[in-house]
DNA sequence: CTGACTGCAAAAGGTTTGCAAAAAG
DNA sequence: CTTTTTGCAAACCTTTTGCAGTCAG
């Protein structure tokens, strides 16, 4: 669970500060979750914490990288533990869904980039883009 | 290059007017392009068009499938012709830079979601985020 | 003519910023 | 004590919406 997060923190210069901490406690606890939602679980225990407080403070652990973000369809981003096992977000386009996968399934299509381009990918921060299953199976039905 | 494109819009009960004609000949044009540049594109032979036609304009247009769009990095959409060839975004996450490679690059992947979880990728619409090779050489030399 | 489409202005959603007060080291 | 960090309010940027007038069919 925790890591030595606030000596990562130190390490870069930054200072620890509650709200650094209930931050990143709720980004290891929701799994996925956007700045909105992460505002939301801190008020929980800290009432008086600002939606900018976690806006900069998101960057903050991400420039450490104690935190990683990827871009799920439209809106607002969501914030991930970097504990977490990487994955890949399936983002249904009609039901708007997400599924993950684990980043492994990716990793012929990763080395064939590294190898022909030379791109080396941030699988975990990877979105693609379709139709879930379910929602193939109901378009069939009409 | 123009297609029977007016004949789609009938089709599917949409009006054709001048707007739509040059909102999709702007896409075309442009190759990539976000509604902001669009509107500047639309904007020097109809000084008179609004933002909010662009948007509109751009969802219908989507919605008969005369364009498509795909999300890079945090900003704006960037609208893509269905004339071009399908291709893979490869965002830079370092420089910003956008490459886009051919879509049968992912062919393998796209086939293993499809065996694994039944999901249709829908390639063109897939951002990779990563680091491109300019800017791992650069970080080499430091 | 009639309903679809457009321009305009205002609202909404998400993120950023300036500043003074509060807290960390 | 010095410097970073925070809360607050306002600004910002992009996208959406309501409405009345306009235009395509």
């Amino acid at each position: 669970m925790s890591r030595d997060w606030d000596e990562v923190l130190r390490e870069h210069g930054f200072r620890i500060t509650p709200q650094r901490q209930l931050v990143l406690e709720a980004v290891n606890s929701l799994g996925h979750a956007t700045p909105e939602t992460l505002l939301a679980e801190v008020q929980k225990t800290a009432g008086a914490v600002n939606l900018s407080t976690i806006y900069r403070t998101l960057e903050v652990l991400e420039q450490v990288g104690l935190v990683t973000h990827a871009h799920i369809g439209h809106g607002a981003p969501t914030y991930h533990s970097v504990d977490e096992d990487p994955h890949i977000h399936l983002v249904c386009d009609t039901c708007s869904k997400v599924n993950s996968i684990p980043a492994e399934s990716a990793d012929v299509f990763v080395q064939l980039l590294r190898d022909q381009v030379g791109f080396e990918t941030d699988v975990a921060h990877v979105s693609v883009h379709g139709q879930c299953a379910e929602c193939l199976e109901r378009m069939k039905l009409l």
